[in-house]
DNA sequence: GAGAATTTTGGGAGGTTTGTCAATTATAGG
DNA sequence: CCTATAATTGACAAACCTCCCAAAATTCTC
């Protein structure tokens, strides 16, 4: 048996019809990652679900169809966790930089999810989309607090969003270690107005990042 | 006739072989462009380029041998220009100010070679590779010269080349004017520890850009 | 447990893609 | 003009892809 990736874990509670579901976009994840969105045939999904490639039909219209469906669980998923790991954070540059570096680690927990990200972020917007809206809402806290002294418009937000994805791809490929969190989110800072040696402070300063593997999703119960 | 493109001009003296080669690969630059490098068909580039699908496996082993070659030439003849037009230029900053403002523009000269660099970049490693040479060597000049006072590393540049890509893309699809390469600059020379005034004068200081699109490669003789 | 409703199956029609190759056409040198 | 060489052609096998659907299997309801 294969072993369920997070969406059939989020759904191992679900009727049949919902854990079909869930295996298929796991499976879409996986392919997605190794292959890129346009090299992905909606015949390997089934097989790697290992349902009849008819059943992929019965659940989603075609592969665009589940490419949305997937950006839209990570996204939602990633940002969640990071929201609820910072909601004790109220300065817009931690906020920032601590969601910086823990995105990026999940390279390391969920590397999946990661090159999903990297290889169809272009070519399916609304990954794109989503994560700059999220990277949006704290630089515009940081502009309210008086702290960003630059105005922030989907060119900037772009330019940041595309430098972090950078910076994953780095992880994930395996040539950068885990300073790469702090390195992009340091000069992300500097770009944002920050004195290098602030930057640094921030960028730097320990943390404890959540452990993406074992919380980001609800447990399955045990069998 | 389906007009000719930069390749089909430049190969305009060589041997019909060598004429339709270069067909081939202005004709996958046009398809790589609309439908990125994975989408992309042998078939719609011989098409494109008004050959028969077997004259394709002549010239070519297959769809990467054919990309490699296009990423070479493009790079190439975009770093080329971008080289003798900034030759009387010393300074390490204003070359990289420079260098990138023009190769923004390349969005408006040459669009083609554009949505191929942002479609194909992530995909053909080669594309990717090539960029960061080019970036690299001004960056670390800027080091010798005391101007960066940062660090060089494949980390850094991935981010910069990375950044000014998505400004390319911006460009590309109409959300960012003029200023585009200005901007992306800017924000660049702060990364790279220059003082925020310092960055934007030198990244908006007027500037003669080359017009890439008579420029980039010799003229065909008149028929 | 029987019958109804839901879900899955897998074969198949119709299409596209890659890469090959014998046959044809163009080119150049004598 | 004629021939040797170079270049191109287009049909084709084999693989693979999408999407459909009647039949089989499973699950639900009473």
């Amino acid at each position: 048996m294969t072993l369920s990736g997070p969406f059939a874990l989020e759904a191992s509670n679900l009727g049949k019809s919902g854990r079909t579901r869930a295996r298929l976009m796991d499976a879409a994840v996986d392919v997605f990652a190794r292959e890129g969105f346009q090299a992905a045939s909606v015949n390997e999904i089934a097989r790697l679900a290992d349902v009849a490639n008819g059943t992929f039909y019965v659940h989603f219209r075609d592969k665009d169809a589940i490419a949305a469906e997937v950006a839209y669980g990570i996204t939602r998923e990633i940002a969640r966790q990071i929201d609820e790991a910072m909601s004790q954070i109220d300065g817009a540059a931690e906020r920032f930089s601590f969601a910086t570096r823990q995105f990026i680690e999940l390279a390391t927990t969920q590397p999946m999810w990661g090159w999903v990200l990297i290889r169809s972020a272009w070519i399916v917007p609304e990954l794109n989309h989503r994560v700059e809206t999220y990277l949006s809402s704290d630089l515009k806290r940081g502009v309210k607090q008086g702290i960003f002294n630059r105005e922030i418009d989907p060119f900037i937000v772009d330019a940041i969003s595309s430098m972090i994805l950078s910076a994953l791809a780095a992880r994930l490929r395996g040539d950068a270690g885990e300073e790469a969190g702090s390195r992009v989110s340091e000069l992300a800072l500097c770009m944002l107005g920050f004195p290098v040696s602030e930057a640094k402070a921030l960028a730097w300063s320990a943390i404890t990042l959540q452990d993406f593997s074992t919380n980001v999703l609800p447990r399955a119960p045990k069998p």
